[in-house]
DNA sequence: TAAATTTTCGACCTATTAGTCGAAAAATAA
DNA sequence: TTATTTTTCGACTAATAGGTCGAAAATTTA
């Protein structure tokens, strides 16, 4: 019979071993970050490691899956919300900034790491879907923005690779140590949204 | 004694490593670029890589130095040209992003791969010096380009970043079959450079 | 307290991969 | 042709890293 402490438990140690890894990825960055090296650094042996998950791929997983789970939560207001394409779109940029801030490490490598592991890209795992989703609805915004002049008329998935792009650069290429303000964001998108216009 | 045509066959026979490394890169993705493979590609016993080039990380530092200097090369006259600042700076991306639609392989890899080979992010390597030199030109025209209200008063460090992850972005998370159009990229930046105005 | 269950981990296994060695093959010089 | 130099490579080594195993320790239940 299991408690419910008991389950409490374990989530506890799952989640201590997730913020090893993170740990383990920012003090050494990703390619050091081995399961040997994260069980030291959780203070545990590393077959207990794979006592509470599958594999590497797993642990990594769960981190990706629950950063885009808290992105998502964040935005789905503003989705929701009755403002206009190009307003929504630079809320959600905004609101993805402050999470940012607020837990860099964790949304670094959420951006960073899939890239470096390629077994990671499957469309199947949970946080590519949210990821998906997100995107989604970011495209959908560019698109009805541009039918409602609100943005130029470019093709809207490179435009959305662009402000994509646009945006990892300044939140991430930046001075890593010093949070970006809430308003410098705004500043920020509002300057290059603010003055695409269809001309 | 060693004729003039040995040498050339030397240079040669390099070549065709450094493009057995690109074509794995290309067909693989970086992880599986490993020296066993690149041999394959190359129709090289494995240990005759190693006549030919010291490490791995010499023949990635190769190819990258090989890029960054055809780079620098169809840039110069940009720089020394008499156009504005934010004209100049619009005219090095334009370069930058035919020189990529040309040999979209060679410069995936150079803006993708250092990030995946950390050892390769050593300042003093020959492609780092061409890097920094080319950012510290863009960066100057920003600052240039600002004083000159050409662009608006953002820290000039982070808006190159902005300015470099849209490029980015821009280039390659676009469809990556289809080159695109010198026009398509004049139009692209200057939908965002030409509406970044100071306010 | 004794039995059953859950948790922990050291030692080991296996696959991968950068890099080496020594000698054979091929080309060049004498 | 023979000696010398240049080129090539199969086989091996060493290190790393993901993952497994079996049994010990700790905890919970009876």
């Amino acid at each position: 019979m299991i408690t419910n402490r008991q389950v409490q438990e374990r989530e506890l140690r799952k989640e201590r071993i997730l913020n090893g890894a993170l740990k383990v990825f920012q003090k050494q960055g990703i390619e050091k970050a081995t399961m040997d090296e994260i069980a030291k650094e959780a203070d545990f042996g590393k077959a207990t490691l794979y006592y509470y998950f599958e594999s590497k791929e797993d642990i990594f997983s769960a981190i990706l899956e629950q950063g885009w789970e808290e992105i998502w939560e964040r935005i789905e207001p503003a989705i929701h919300g009755q403002n206009g394409p190009k307003d929504t779109f630079r809320s959600i940029l905004t609101i993805v900034g402050l999470l940012v801030n607020e837990k860099r490490v964790l949304y670094q490598f959420l951006f960073t790491a899939p890239q470096s592991m390629p077994e990671m890209l499957d469309d199947k795992l949970p946080w590519k879907r949210y990821q998906n989703r997100m995107y989604g609805v970011l495209q959908g915004l560019i698109e009805e923005g541009i039918a409602k002049n609100e943005f130029p008329d470019i093709d809207s998935s490179m435009l959305l690779k662009g402000l994509g792009g646009l945006f990892h650069g300044v939140i991430f290429l930046g001075n890593q140590d010093e949070p970006i303000s809430e308003e410098s964001i705004e500043n920020f998108f509002a300057q290059f949204l603010g003055n695409i216009k269809a001309s």
